[in-house]
DNA sequence: TCCCTAGGTTCATTGAACGAACCTAGGAGT
DNA sequence: ACTCCTAGGTTCGTTCAATGAACCTAGGGA
């Protein structure tokens, strides 16, 4: 963003939460996170992202309280980015907005949710209608009927998984 | 945002949203047409954007069947916007990433939201813990305990008012 | 005649996004 | 012993959006 990522002179919440997540790529970056994607070269193949922003938002995010490094290995030394308690609870916003796009603007969702335990479709915001509110990690997601990406990493997310299980692609 | 707005060879709905939305100043105006600023100079006061991006984001919030532009005095023409059916329906969004940010981030916030009919707090999917789902109209912005802006326009949205009611502010 | 208002447009400057190239350290293959 | 591969980045020149000050236009009011 030119010239200021900031909105300095605002006076509400919204203007803060920006600050943060309104760069670009920085919200597709959070919805992989809850997806499962984890590892920098995974972002980085299924969002087509310049590393260097990448590795921007990642820091910014972590910094940010979002997202947490961590190793995961030691030699050689490898991280990964896990979402923090507060990253889970953007899933709200994020599956609103995903949901308002297909209602308003249009397109074939590629990806569907409902809750695991009793397989009803959730509600826009995020709820079960029979179940009341979902914890993320009792969101089911499921290949709909719109195109997906054909990359490592796509294609491991389209066995029916909860979200924030880890994705692990196959080796090319 | 710099070279491409859109994202391209993404395959979810969240990117179609994010072309549209997730330029920087794009959801503010979203917010503040909410609170009900309709003109061109009322956003540009209560928000110190820039008025060449200011013309951009209304065109393309237009163009994306987020907002209407309509002429509401014939001499001198003059003109106002005003959300569509599908803009109201970013309330919840807008709310849910406000609460997000007042949970996280912190900081205080200068306007609290409430269902009209019962005077209950919202949830933050926009819900009344009482009646359920509360249209966006039904929604009453009264102060909160937050820093405001010294503008006409905010001061004129400091009155309790509902959401979507047209803000008028005193003429300085 | 002059100024004011609403609703913009124009333009030079700045700095973020892009993407290709490069880097580093540890295994793995031959 | 040497080379290749992988993960996780960094560097850097180019492109283009954001900024803000100046300007524009048309009608009304003093």
């Amino acid at each position: 963003m030119a010239l200021g990522k900031d909105y300095l002179g605002q006076d509400c919440s919204l203007s803060r939460a920006l600050e943060l997540l309104g760069e670009r790529w920085t919200l597709l970056v959070v919805q992989n996170a809850l997806y499962g994607v984890r590892r920098f070269n995974d972002f980085q193949v299924r969002l087509d992202i310049p590393k260097a922003v990448l590795s921007d938002r990642l820091v910014r995010l972590t910094e940010g309280g979002v997202l947490e490094k961590r190793q995961y290995q030691a030699s050689p030394p490898r991280f990964e980015y896990l979402l923090t308690d507060a990253g889970v609870e953007l899933w709200p916003v994020v599956y609103a907005l995903s949901v308002w796009s297909h209602r308003h603007i249009g397109g074939e969702p590629p990806r569907l949710f409902r809750h695991a335990d009793c397989r009803t479709k959730l509600l826009p915001t995020g709820d079960c209608p029979e179940c009341g509110p979902v914890a993320a990690g009792d969101v089911e997601m499921y290949p709909g009927p719109g195109p997906k990406r054909d990359d490592p990493v796509s294609r491991a997310m389209n066995r029916p998984r909860r979200l924030l299980e880890p994705v692990v692609p196959e080796p090319a």
